[in-house]
RNA sequence: CGGGGUAUGGUGCAACGGUAGCACGAACGGUUUGGGACCGUUUGAUCUCGGUUCGAAUCCGAGUACCCCGACCA
């Protein structure tokens, strides 16, 4: 991508009424855009991100058997009030329809997933099931706040499995909460993302959350200073002992849920007659479990966790691009440069090419470390030279030049 | 939803009740070129409605929007 034509504007003004980091550093890189209180549009950049975090998710959820679907966003009002959510539910949208139809914007998928899937499932040969997919929910949130990390349209990955008995459902919730670790290992937090025992809310006594540390979370979380689980505040009072090492001395952090897995038994199964004939010819209701991470927030916490007073860090597997190549002014250079970037292109590798001509070293040098891409390629009649590039990560103070025909070797 | 704050060019900020100004950006010309360089010219704004006043960006009222704290958060 040359930066000429990249739909972006960086901006060095600090955003004015930043309350957050990460919507701060998006804002003014030009990763999204604010349409208004916790809507955001992600632009070519920050789309890009959010695809790749995309891929990371979609990786992990096929590899615990999930197939991917796409649910509507629509609901009908019937749904919703077989379960008692339509009224229960306050952040739901309600939204009138022709005549006196009205419909519910989906926040989450149990009332259309349960229906869809009694259409499959019938006897136990059918079971287990696992459907997942990659959208838009809406919730609305009396406050939305701290940018893209609570809004009321965000992106969602939710996974929904059917299981016949609590045994085979229990080793399935396990092996997904290992596949989320997974995922946030790969997004570039891992270590500063805990498995959180947390209250289940109206479904279940508990239910696991994945919390990031961050300043701008809102929720606090107690860690175990033995082991790596943490215990959400709000059933801090009821355990007081580490439910993995029974260890009792925690440390308070504030966090961010980027991830939540429930165990939802019977709760949905049963309002939408969802069962199965088992082998002794008996029906039984099919056992749930729902397993969610919010992309969008995950971007905002990733970038929470990784920036400097510069700019933006991404983690190589999430960045928009692999290699930002700065050319610096001169005639050779450009050629340089145009060559370079075909020959990078052409292995493989998402290039983001600074080629502008009227702007400054120490501006597209700001600018690099605003954008985050790891890896920072920069050419200029000095580096020609002596047939070379030079080379910077982001995320380190070291440059090194590298001979030009070696650059493939390096990045 | 309760409480608080803010609202001025595209962005960030100024302006005692009396000529709306600065920086960044953008456009044009020129000089520069390894950390947001410089010179000149130009562009472009007081959230909406009402009130007070000779006169309102400024004071008052209502509305709207955004932000912050809290509550809420399958």
């Amino acid at each position: 991508m040359l930066q000429s034509k990249l739909f972006y504007k960086a901006n060095k003004n600090k955003t004015g009424n930043a309350e957050s980091v990460s919507h701060d550093l998006l804002v003014r890189a030009g990763y999204v855009d604010q349409l208004m209180a916790g809507v955001y549009s992600f632009l070519p950049l920050g789309f890009k991100v959010l695809k790749n975090i995309e891929g990371i998710i979609r990786k992990n959820m096929e590899m615990i058997d999930g197939q991917e679907l796409l649910l509507p966003s629509l609901h009908p009002k019937e749904n919703w009030v077989r379960t008692g959510r339509w009224d229960s539910l306050d952040v739901l949208f309600k939204l009138p329809g022709a005549g006196d139809k009205e419909y519910a914007l989906g926040s989450t998928h149990e009332e259309v997933v349960a229906p869809l899937a009694k259409k499959v499932i019938f006897s136990y040969k059918d079971l287990p099931l696992h459907v997942f997919q990659i959208q838009t929910k809406f919730r609305n949130e009396l406050r939305a706040k701290s940018g893209i990390l609570r809004t009321r349209e965000f992106i969602m990955k939710d996974l929904y499995s059917f299981y016949t008995n609590q045994e085979d459902f229990d080793v399935y919730y396990e092996k997904a909460a290992k596949a989320y670790e997974k995922i946030f290992k790969e997004c570039g937090i891992g270590k500063i993302t805990y498995r959180t025992l947390a209250s289940g809310g109206t479904f279940s006594k508990y239910s696991d959350e994945f919390q990031t540390i961050t300043d701008a979370g809102e929720d606090l979380i107690y860690v175990c200073t033995r082991c790596s689980l943490a215990i959400n505040k709000e059933i801090k009072a009821e355990t007081l002992k580490c439910t993995a090492c029974n260890n009792a001395e925690f440390e308070e952090k504030k966090a961010v849920e980027v991830g939540n897995i429930f165990k939802l038994g019977t709760k949905f199964s049963t309002p939408f007659d969802l069962k199965f004939t088992d082998r002794d010819g008996h029906d039984k209701p099919v056992l749930m479990g729902c397993y969610g991470i919010g992309l969008s927030r995950l971007m905002g916490a990733i970038v929470e966790a990784s920036h400097d007073e510069k700019g933006i860090i991404w983690p190589e597997s999430v960045a928009p691009f692999k290699v930002h190549l700065v050319s610096l002014p001169g005639a050779k250079v450009k050629t340089a440069a145009a060559k370079l970037y075909k020959s990078l292109q052409s292995a493989g590798i998402q290039v983001l090419w600074d080629e502008r001509e009227n702007k400054n070293p120490g501006e597209k040098f700001a600018e690099s470390d605003l954008l985050g891409i790891p890896l920072r390629v920069v050419v200029s009649e000095k580096t020609l030279e002596k047939n070379s590039v030079e080379l910077k990560e982001r995320a380190k103070d070291l440059m090194k030049l590298v001979k030009v025909k070696d650059i493939l070797k390096h990045v």
